[in-house]
DNA sequence: CGTTTACTTTACAACGTTGTAAAACACCAC
DNA sequence: GTGGTGTTTTACAACGTTGTAAAGTAAACG
């Protein structure tokens, strides 16, 4: 079995709460007690219950992350810059997968299981604003995304309308007048879908380019195969356009695919733009001109919050807080336009 | 506060123990106790403490995946099978992520955190053969991967010999006699780059195809660029071929890109193969042939051996096992020839 | 009606850690 | 020496849970 601080204290002749405080640091402690306290734990390979240790402290180390799916590869690498920005704090991170269900995501906020974390960050895909108050939680959320806004607890998200707002406008920059939407959902208001469809709007609308919803594809899911089929039904339905704005990454490199099968050359006929800035986007033929939202920093910001309402557990009476990362449009090929 | 056990019994007028019981299905308890009892769970929202009953039981119902990146798309479907996998056993998944560096890996096995999970799923990158006995740890771990073999744990991975060399015979089948291969690790002999490639050899030796130095591509790592880069300096240094087998997806997806770059067809003039069997292969243009190396059926086996190895904790006596998943070829557009 | 048997509930200890408070020790000045 | 000050170490309780073993209660048998 294990070693525990008795048999640390037993070797080295001492008692357990002196081993405690070696490993705790703690100020007064004599030279030679402190050898000796160090050379058992070493001989024993000590090494501490953290589940006794969470027990004592109410602290575990660990904060969940609760997302849709690893194998989107927006919440991967989102995953990915969480993990980062916690290890960097000694924490560590709990993924749970939802699939988007909304019946899965209200249970991981009731679930036991959060328990075993000291605060959850939950990205919602099934939840929408109706279910704003029950994210209201007596522990630590912080919540992301473009589901709900105006909800009880902390909120890290991307700049949604400004964003769409700003890359509509840098295509109506390049002199295109008629640009094609892929990834809208019908009838949404709030939700990642709607905020960019509003930021497209009013860019047309603010430079006087009429709204034409021929041009605009749905589509219920942002998955691969979703922007391509999108695609399909606007060439088919004969939509003309000289831009594609894809909601997100995977969207406008589905888009792009088949606009290239029917013989459409990308930019030279039809510029393409996607959201989210995945790696893939620079090594797809031709690269894929983004929008970075920011995910680095949503991570980093979003840790940070959780961490502070986690230190002032009990103390709920910090304001609620709302933050904005700052987005970039990354230039490359499908937007780049022969001199 | 959170209510704990004391507090349901107060209310229930029962023992601590009894509530406990009653959590616990324990069998013989009268219906009204129960019901007593269960009424005041759900007054107190009651929700047990799993710090305190893992620190009891020692278990947590937790298991740690340590793994490179989540931004490699390998290891986020990977980490998506593993999730659903322990998550139908009801356990949750830690995630750490090593970078595939060998020092961050060793200090993973060695680190106390691993003490918040009752074992570890391990996917290492930097660890090699000489550090097989590193592995073993006075805890349960189960090895994914190919950078270790006859190592002191359970290893469950895929056959990259064989695949390898069934995906070589199914170019050599398509006629192609100078098969270009793209991610090859110099001077490796265990390892997915070192295996991959003696099945690309044994293929070559049993056609009686004579290998050629000259159409092997060498990259350091298997990100996206490498792909590409590789297959730059093929065309550069004049190689001819008629086919590639990137040794996986993203390498194949950017020598592919290189490919059209250049004007080079796919898969007229050149076919193009993979492996791995990632979502966007079925999304590039053209969409990729590639070899699945059964990544459900590794997480799934892995989490069913770790977790019997949890339940024999303490009884270290089974024997090691090395289980290899099937593979199967996946035929796509990258290698359909005009009939 | 006493005794066995089975069911139901309980008190207590233990898991390994850390906070509290106090004890033991060393040192210094007077 | 005596008292004061600061350092170092300790005993004990507590965190919330479950296993053990035993006590209490009801049903069943002879």
């Amino acid at each position: 079995m294990a070693a525990t601080l008795h048999d640390v204290a037993r070797l080295a002749e001492v008692s357990i709460k002196t081993v405690s405080n070696v490993i705790n640091d703690y100020p007064h402690i004599r030279p030679t007690t402190r050898e000796r306290v160090e050379a058992a734990i070493a001989q024993l390979g000590y090494q501490p219950n953290l589940s006794a240790r969470s027990l004592r402290s109410g602290r575990t180390g660990v904060i969940s992350l609760a997302l849709p799916e690893l194998s989107l590869s927006y919440f991967a690498e989102l995953a990915d810059s969480v993990i980062a920005a916690a290890e960097s704090r000694g924490l560590t991170v709990l993924i749970e997968q939802t699939g988007g269900d909304r019946e899965r995501e209200l249970e991981m906020l009731r679930s036991p299981r959060r328990k075993l974390s000291d605060g959850l960050l939950f990205s919602p895909l099934g939840v929408g604003q109706d279910d704003a108050a029950l994210i209201e939680q007596p522990y630590p959320v912080v919540l992301l995304g473009e589901r709900i806004f105006g909800g009880p607890t902390d909120h890290v998200t991307m700049r949604n309308v400004e964003g769409a707002r700003a890359a509509t406008e840098y295509l109506l920059g390049l002199g295109r007048r008629r640009i094609a939407l892929v990834g809208a959902h019908e009838g949404e208001v709030i939700g990642s879908a709607g905020l960019r469809l509003r930021g497209y709007v009013e860019a047309l609308e603010a430079a006087g380019v009429p709204y034409d919803p021929s041009i605009i594809g749905y589509t219920d899911l942002w998955h691969r195969g979703d922007g391509a089929t999108s695609m399909r039904s606007l060439l088919a339905a004969g939509a003309e356009f000289d831009a594609v704005f894809g909601l997100n990454d995977t969207l406008a490199l589905g888009a792009m695919r088949v606009l290239q099968e029917a013989g459409i050359r990308v930019p030279d006929d039809v510029v393409v733009m996607g959201w989210d800035n995945l790696d893939e986007t620079e090594y797809s033929l031709p690269t894929l001109t983004t929008l970075d939202p920011g995910r680095d920093e949503i991570a980093e910001t979003a840790v940070r919050i959780l961490v502070e309402r986690i230190d002032d557990r009990g103390d709920h009476s910090g304001p609620v807080r709302e933050i904005l990362a700052p987005y970039r449009i990354v230039e490359r090929e499908s937007t780049a336009l022969p001199a």
